[in-house]
DNA sequence: CAAGGTATCAATTGATCGCTTGAATAACCA
DNA sequence: TGGTTATTCAAGCGATCAATTGATACCTTG
């Protein structure tokens, strides 16, 4: 009974995937894609790396069925294949955070102290009654990528010179691009030091997106 | 704004587990341990390495915190760290079977030619009739480690001198480790070529467990 | 058609990975 | 205690991978 080889070869076909998810780089690159299509060079400059170096990696996740690209003038625009691929990142954030003592560390080292937060549903209720004004603190190109229905565009860079645009009697929530990233943390940090009460939106905006693709309104 | 430090260690962090699934070998232990707890010697035997190479796997496995380990006497026993883990291994097989041509070939080649499946949903409606008979034909220890509620268990191996123990008037229902797994598909074939009607369930053990665990009772 | 920007290719280097071999350790048993 | 089995450790070799550099291909604009 050595049906071993076949199988074999299945295995090593799965790990060309798997593969894919071994790089820190590409790592970045899948967490930037979950916010949107984007260029190489926004890839690049994004996450720091050489327009070759980037590249190659987009391809690597190309090959492994990850994204897809498509020519847009002078630029190439890489996306993620699917939700399926998001999803998968996303359960492989998530389990790392659970088991790995590393990840923890560097969250709390990358995120800095942390600020009170709020889940989803408390959100949707308070929303429901009007009772806060939720800020979208991305940058410009990523929100009109894709938001919050009632979000309000203010990147992280600006919220200083535009606290006024806050209405003042309501709490405010701030996301971003998801739990590891430092723009709500930041926000919540700021608008406290304000003397504003503010919250942090426990998941960014890809995990919103597919919690609603998966019971569609 | 050269916060990239403390993000590269981050995503270095989530690429340790990351690399865990990067490996052919170290993903048929995943998908052996998917069935329950095993030895090391188990596994060795049962995916064709060596000791000392599975043991280091396995323990690159523990690294990456997909395993947990506990010694049972002379042997040391694994097991995945938790649902969590099977969750996103499936999610692993299931987008490179959707997104890679190789793997579909791969799976076709290795479980020939496709024999009818039937579904979740549909078995539970034909069971509540009592109108199937459903067959666990994975070999008796995984059986023994976990089974559908109502399952017989005759091992592929055994099926063929074990056929009067299925009755005559009642379809047949065959489920093993999972849509990659060759048990099934054999005993559909098998059950076939002797004139009875018989069906594959499209998922397997651990596919089914995770389902219910989510959807408790 | 030439110029300029964007993306990819090709070749190289140093680092890491995967597997083997042989020795060491741990638990059990007589 | 000494023997046996299961697992792990340590060293080594070949193969693969990540990043750099410089050159090439592609598309648009003038």
């Amino acid at each position: 009974m050595d049906s071993t080889r076949p199988k074999d070869a299945l295995f090593e076909a799965i790990a060309l995937m798997g593969k894919a998810f071994a790089s820190p780089r590409r790592l970045e690159l899948i967490d930037l894609l979950a916010q949107g299509s984007r260029s190489v060079d926004e890839l690049a400059s994004a996450s720091g790396q050489s327009n070759a170096n980037t590249s190659q990696h987009l391809q690597a996740l190309h090959a492994a069925g990850l994204v897809t690209r498509r020519r847009d003038g002078l630029r190439v625009r890489y996306s993620l294949a699917g939700d399926d691929v998001l999803a998968l990142w996303l359960a492989l954030r998530e389990a790392s955070a659970t088991r790995l003592a590393e990840v923890q560390r560097a969250a709390r080292e990358y995120l800095g102290d942390e600020v009170e937060a709020i889940g989803r549903d408390e959100l949707v209720a308070r929303m429901a009654r009007d009772d806060v004004v939720l800020v979208d603190v991305r940058p410009a190109e990523e929100f009109e990528a894709g938001h919050i229905e009632s979000a309000q565009s203010i990147p992280i860079d600006e919220l200083k010179r535009r606290l006024d645009e806050l209405p003042g009697d309501r709490e405010v929530v701030a996301y971003c691009r998801g739990p590891f990233c430092a723009f709500a943390h930041d926000a919540v940090r700021t608008l406290r030091a304000e003397g504003r009460y503010a919250r942090r939106l426990h998941e960014g905006w890809p995990e919103w997106r597919l919690a609603n693709e998966e019971t569609p309104a």
